[in-house]
DNA sequence: GCCATTTCTTAAGCTATCTTAATTTTTCTT
DNA sequence: AAGAAAAATTAAGATAGCTTAAGAAATGGC
């Protein structure tokens, strides 16, 4: 199967940030191993975690890819990671993609759709230990490899408000 | 420009449920006038609004689409409206659809995916009232013609609050 | 192995938002 | 136009989740 075409790899190291709010470089960032972010953060500075993209995710601002504008997020490392690069004209020109490709990219946006749209309705619908318990169950490794007051920013809590959460369901 | 081919248009009554939960039959809909929404019950038998689909918009279950399985989400009429449908085939293999249709799916994905990521970072980070004016912004003509239980089920509160949170605005 | 840094926990008080319920207003039906 | 149904308002009391702050535990660098 005709694959994506990515530019080799690259190291990144824990920390590093790929790209930043008003970048206008972009790029997306396919993840070979260790884990990437994307982040936002608000008018109160806190962060609010958009995306974890742990090895074979994509990752990438979409919204700025397609109309051009600088950059509306934050991607950096949590792990040491290696990644490569896809080009934010791959996201603009469809028409331009070979019929493979395109098939591909079609079938990761649709696979985005439905994880976003599953995120949202467990935002709209769910407590917070209902959204920690999705959690958990839809990323088990991301639960073992990732500090709790990440997995809090992803589900929309506090970290503190998760701890409490957790000893809570411990007692039951 | 090419089209998603879609099937002639029929007429559907404020209040028609087009879609509903377990459902196997499955279509997409293309509303040419009117509106639809998709939405889910939750556990305590609330309603929570996924999506508004005014006119030229296309709304469906993309994920049962995918993988064949039932419908997880309603979808019903909120006007008078007229649809066109789409098969669930055309999201399930891309492969078939001709190239030109493929880039106009893709973009209808990719808008839906920066559309859906918005929502996210606004219920992740946004208050109620914050989340309201977007709404307000965002789809000024669906203010006019919704009922505010609806967008207050959309924006992800109760009715009681947005009311509350209107008389507020309005004395400042 | 030690110190610094980051992460996690705990707890008390607080606030945004919800629940319930009753009333009013608007919209629909005939 | 009247009556019924749906939508919106208001208000009081309840609660999920937040804030702040301080201490404990874990992790990382050298």
């Amino acid at each position: 199967m005709a694959t994506i075409k990515f530019s080799k790899t690259k190291k990144v190291s824990k920390g590093d940030l790929l790209l930043s709010v008003g970048d206008t470089t972009l790029y997306a960032y396919k993840v070979e191993s260790g884990c990437l972010r994307s982040y936002v953060i608000d008018n109160a500075g806190k962060e609010h975690i958009l995306q974890f993209a742990p090895e074979d995710w994509i990752i990438g601002d979409m919204g700025s890819y397609t109309n051009g504008d600088p950059s509306t997020i934050f991607i950096d490392a949590l792990e040491e990671s290696e990644v490569s690069f896809i080009s934010a004209a791959d996201f603009r020109d469809f028409h331009s993609l070979e019929k493979e490709l395109l098939v591909e990219m079609s079938i990761k946006l649709r696979n985005n759709v439905i994880a976003a749209n599953k995120r949202i309705i467990s935002l709209l619908s769910a407590t917070a230990e209902e959204r920690y318990i999705s959690f958990t169950q839809t990323y088990p490794t991301l639960v073992q490899r990732l500090p709790l007051k990440l997995i809090a920013s992803y589900i929309g809590i506090t970290p503190e408000y998760l701890s409490d959460l957790r000893r809570k369901m411990a007692k039951k």
